[in-house]
DNA sequence: AAATGAAAATTTCAATGATTTTTTCATCAA
DNA sequence: TTGATGAAAAAATCATTGAAATTTTCATTT
């Protein structure tokens, strides 16, 4: 059992102004650039340092009590390789925002002319895993294997997608799902069509 | 820095018999049992009790040093509420086994009538999360509401769902996703045609 | 080979203290 | 009035450690 100081003597009377703390900031850009930090592994330092910005602020910031200038945005945006859309959704309506996500109003993740059209399928980043929509362009290939330390899974909604795990090929068409942890990965459609796919992570890496 | 204290005196020689442990058993039902029954939370003593069988047995069939007799197998199937097909997959070809699960052998996980007709989408049991390809009959409703200690999300392939996120009502339609944890959840289909879905739960409940 | 029981090994868990990270807040600047 | 800073206070994280629970190993019996 814990026993709790907080409630005694000159400690009461902070814990008062505590609860007046005014919440400046209404959106929640605050707090998607924490989940993104935190995907990262990078401290409120590290993320302060390459924002030229002070800790305190950032946590400010992230804790949505103030809000970051336009500018601060455009920074952090590219600090994370998102498109700057990517904190301004139109929120769905009020109840729905927190538990669904419309196909209509997905969060786009990468704008990129790379033949791969990501979105969020997630309402929010951060918890234990992330749900991505992916879109593969015809011809579109992964630009260099990749290893994440995560654990991935997917399954293939339309077209054929083409996977190599740890260099072994598989063909994956429409019902098939995969899942692989630690293995290098590479991928490349090689069908005429888009391929599309729903692609979870886990811990998120967005 | 650990220190090794194994590869000294007499233990170096209990390391050789370690490594001459053979592997009896070739299925990985073994791993399966493990698996089902972490998820549950269970002990070997809790499992080896309701089968009747003693704790050491039931090491050696989880690890797959020894095989269950086919009347284990289908008491372990009843505890845990899987068909005994479950633990029969027709193991696609070597290679594809640990990481693909294709279109039309996925493991099924609920045959029961109730108009909920669940099938594995992930390779194997255990992980982060598993995903689970579920096809909701017309009118088929949760039998009671349930709340479950993971983080759930899914998203919608054809069809439509009613969910109710403690105990708001959202209709669900093909590209719609939704995301919860802890909240208390029903469903039911109240369209004319079968609601397919793709569930993602974390950890593993199954 | 399956199954058991008991010893050995391993894992889990809670408690502790040292660090690191985060939050709070008084204060200054725009 | 809000943004921003710096430093103090609080909280969270991490590595240890010892005790308890779980799991594995193995000699023996069926």
């Amino acid at each position: 059992m814990l026993i709790d100081l907080r409630n005694t003597g000159k400690a009461a009377q902070r814990q008062k102004t505590l609860q007046k703390a005014p919440l400046r900031s209404s959106g929640k850009i605050g707090s998607d650039i924490r989940a993104l930090r935190r995907s990262r592994n990078w401290t409120l330092n590290d993320l302060a340092e390459q924002l030229d910005r002070s800790v305190g602020w950032l946590s400010q910031v992230e804790r949505n009590v103030s809000e970051p200038a336009l500018d601060d945005i455009r920074k952090i945006a590219g600090l994370f390789s998102l498109p700057v859309s990517f904190f301004f959704t139109d929120a769905a309506v009020s109840d729905e925002a927190a538990y669904i996500v419309r196909a209509g109003s997905r969060r786009i993740m990468s704008d990129a002319p790379k033949g791969l059209a990501e979105s969020l399928l997630s309402p929010d980043l951060g918890g234990a895993f992330e749900i991505v929509h992916s879109v593969f362009a015809p011809g579109a290939a992964c630009p260099e294997p990749f290893v994440r330390p995560t654990e991935e899974a997917g399954y293939v909604l339309e077209g054929s997608l083409v996977l190599f795990i740890d260099g072994v090929r598989f063909e994956l068409y429409p019902g098939d799902s995969f899942h692989f942890a630690g293995e290098e990965i590479t991928w490349i459609n090689e069908g005429k069509t888009d391929a599309v796919l729903i692609w979870v992570i886990a811990p998120p890496v967005y």
